[in-house]
DNA sequence: TAGAGACATTGATGTGGATCAAGTTCTTTC
DNA sequence: GAAAGAACTTGATCCACATCAATGTCTCTA
């Protein structure tokens, strides 16, 4: 991996890793001691780089416990968050399939452990559990969707309609309350909606006053209006 | 499929399918000619719709000749263009692997005919062959690449960069030539840069006047000079 | 080959949201 | 627990680009 951030390799406990990821949990349980054999657990402490731009390095890492943070830096150096990793997403593939560079960063948001699996291994497992490759490309095709829609929403919906939408899909989840924590600071949220933290300010303090939600602290705000937030 | 498109089913010649696209070239002939007796020919008309956003059909449907501009309505009806697929090139991923809804519509460009392969018929393959599933993660995560790509460049360059990126990609594959030939409407590029048909117009005309292209005829442009179109 | 409809250009105008700048509040850390 | 520094908010200004409108140009098709 990056040669700039010490290992804290830990022999123990790939299990997590293992049992926790939909691209592996749906083996039985001898299966899955193999798969835990040929996987390396590693931790990385809040900042560091799993892996950055122009790094070639050709493993599959898979988030166990924490968060890691991809963004991509444009020619003008501007910084674009392009998804958040949560424990059982993966990211590496186009290094590792396509035995290209890496085009993103990857830095862990907090203390985060991921598995890693190398390229020749991973290759060994598709060949024996060919279930494992149709995990990978459900996971896969659904990201490229993802992607698709957010791309097509920054061309076709205001500002106001990417947050109103980001924090209804923030409910979804979440679920069962209509309080949503927001797990980016302002400055990454902005840079993950196509905006600026300043008009993140405006904007959420827009939808206050159209009681559409309510600010309960400064990460935590309250869902009032949801059908009338996805309206705009 | 679509209800509304007759379908025009030919049985002989799935051979340019078959050997022409990358995920399935690689095999021997023994082996394409096993796949050439499942995958299912197809022709559209221009204009015709392979599938429609809601359809729930699960086929991988791969070009053979022609072009289909894939585009997704966004909530308000505007039309976003996602991509364009060429020969070699598949889409349906979504509804075959996730078993969901499509998003996109799929539209003929031209005269075009396709090869398809339903789930149950993939996944035979894909067992007998893992090869297959390599290939097909390969451009899916390569997709992956580029999409998040293009909703970086939405968020950081300006229309007149993105338009800038866009012909000198054009130039890319075309190569030997200076000359590029859009191989899209305005109209449809706009959309596709995210932007409008005017605003392309004047864009157009201003790189024009700084002397780093010249418009040879409404679908022609020499790219006089790529470093400084890159620089903008 | 004329005429209609689609597509492309150009101009005039308005505005959403970026940017710059100045406070304010929240977190670290020593 | 005080000081330093992030992160956040609010205000004032500006501009890139959308939108609306009019005209010009291409290309079907009858």
């Amino acid at each position: 991996m990056t040669e700039m951030n010490q290992k804290h390799t830990c022999n123990t406990s790939h299990k997590g890793c293992v049992s926790l990821v939909p691209i592996f949990n749906h083996l039985d349980t001898e299966q899955m001691n193999e798969v835990m054999e040929t996987v390396q657990s590693q931790s990385f402490k809040k900042g560091e780089l799993v892996y950055h731009a122009g790094d070639k390095s050709d493993v599959l890492t898979i988030v166990n416990k924490g968060s890691l943070r991809l963004y991509r830096l444009s020619e003008s150096g501007k910084e674009q968050l392009v998804r958040v990793l949560r424990p059982g997403e993966f990211t590496g593939e186009l290094a590792l399939f396509n035995e290209k560079v890496h085009e993103n960063y990857a830095e862990a948001m907090e203390a985060t452990s991921v598995c890693q699996i190398t390229r020749s291994q991973l290759q060994a497992l598709l060949v024996k559990y060919p279930s494992i490759s149709l995990k990978i490309l459900q996971e896969l095709s659904s990201r490229v969707d993802q992607t698709e829609q957010q791309a097509a929403r920054f061309t076709t919906e205001s500002t106001e309609q990417r947050l109103a939408s980001y924090l209804v899909e923030l409910l979804g989840s979440d679920s069962q309350s209509d309080i949503v924590t927001l797990p980016l600071t302002k400055k990454d949220l902005a840079s993950y909606i196509g905006t600026t933290p300043e008009t993140v300010s405006r904007k959420l303090k827009e939808l206050e006053e159209l009681n559409l939600i309510k600010r309960i602290s400064s990460s935590k705000i309250k869902i009032v209006d949801e059908d009338n937030l996805l309206f705009l």
